[in-house]
DNA sequence: AGTAACACTGTTATAATATAACAATTTTTA
DNA sequence: TAAAAATTGTTATATTATAACAGTGTTACT
């Protein structure tokens, strides 16, 4: 059951993404995949439904946009955190422990059991300014 | 340009989030407000729109849902951190300013310069449990 | 190797979320 | 009171995402 290789489609998306510097829609991919013999949406949701599941793409909820994740063994396929440049639309993952434990903490200390977050900071990035 | 008072459809608005214990989708609130005489989808997301400008409504974008905001003169418009229960779908916004300079704080530890921040941290909350 | 289970594919259609554009009216400001 | 700004109602459309179905490929196990 666990599979290590990426199907025809998985690929096709994920190596857009990974072209990228900044998250893309699904439309947007869309577009981009089609010479490469995707069609439908549906295909690319299919595709980054498991690309997220497997913690190889994040999503950026407040763009609608996805984010090839490029830390190596990235395990925080629910539980993500990113600084988002507002001019360059670049994305950063915060890496450390992804400030699960601080959150942790956090929900504890309002009796709130935690057990993922979506985190999204906005501003400008060091290249930007 | 201060305005205090909202109009017919804001209010009309508000006063549906202001009665619902969850967050609501924008076509749930066109149901509930037809009666009062909101028609059109457009009239719903306007309404939103300033009210989410005032600080009187929040997003919950990973669930492209609506929260009236009970935190008096809550000041946090583009800034929000929310507990949000994944069994009775309760959200409770944490107060405003601690977690603004906590993010301020770790974006310069990166080189990034903040500016807003969304959180939403998902669990169970202590009457679920 | 055979086969059952499962995952992925392609396709068409449709659902759900959100905005554009325009003409009219009301409210605010100066 | 006139100009500016905000709000309204309305119709149409754009954008984001899922449903449903039949077929094909892969995996895992005897």
């Amino acid at each position: 059951m666990k599979k290590e290789k990426l199907t025809k489609n998985q690929q096709t998306v994920l190596s857009l993404l990974e072209q990228s510097k900044e998250p893309l829609k699904a439309y947007t991919i869309l577009s981009g995949t089609q010479k490469k013999g995707i069609k439908a949406p549906t295909q690319v949701y299919r595709a980054l439904d498991k690309l997220i599941e497997i913690g190889k793409v994040h999503k950026i909820e407040s763009k609608n946009s996805y984010v090839a994740c490029n830390i190596s063994n990235c395990n925080a396929m629910t539980s993500t955190s990113f600084l988002i440049c507002e001019k360059c639309e670049k994305v950063t993952e915060l890496e450390k422990d992804n400030l699960k434990s601080f959150f942790g903490t956090l929900s504890k200390s309002v009796n709130f059991e935690y057990s993922d977050h979506n985190l999204e900071i906005f501003g400008c990035c060091n290249a930007c300014r």
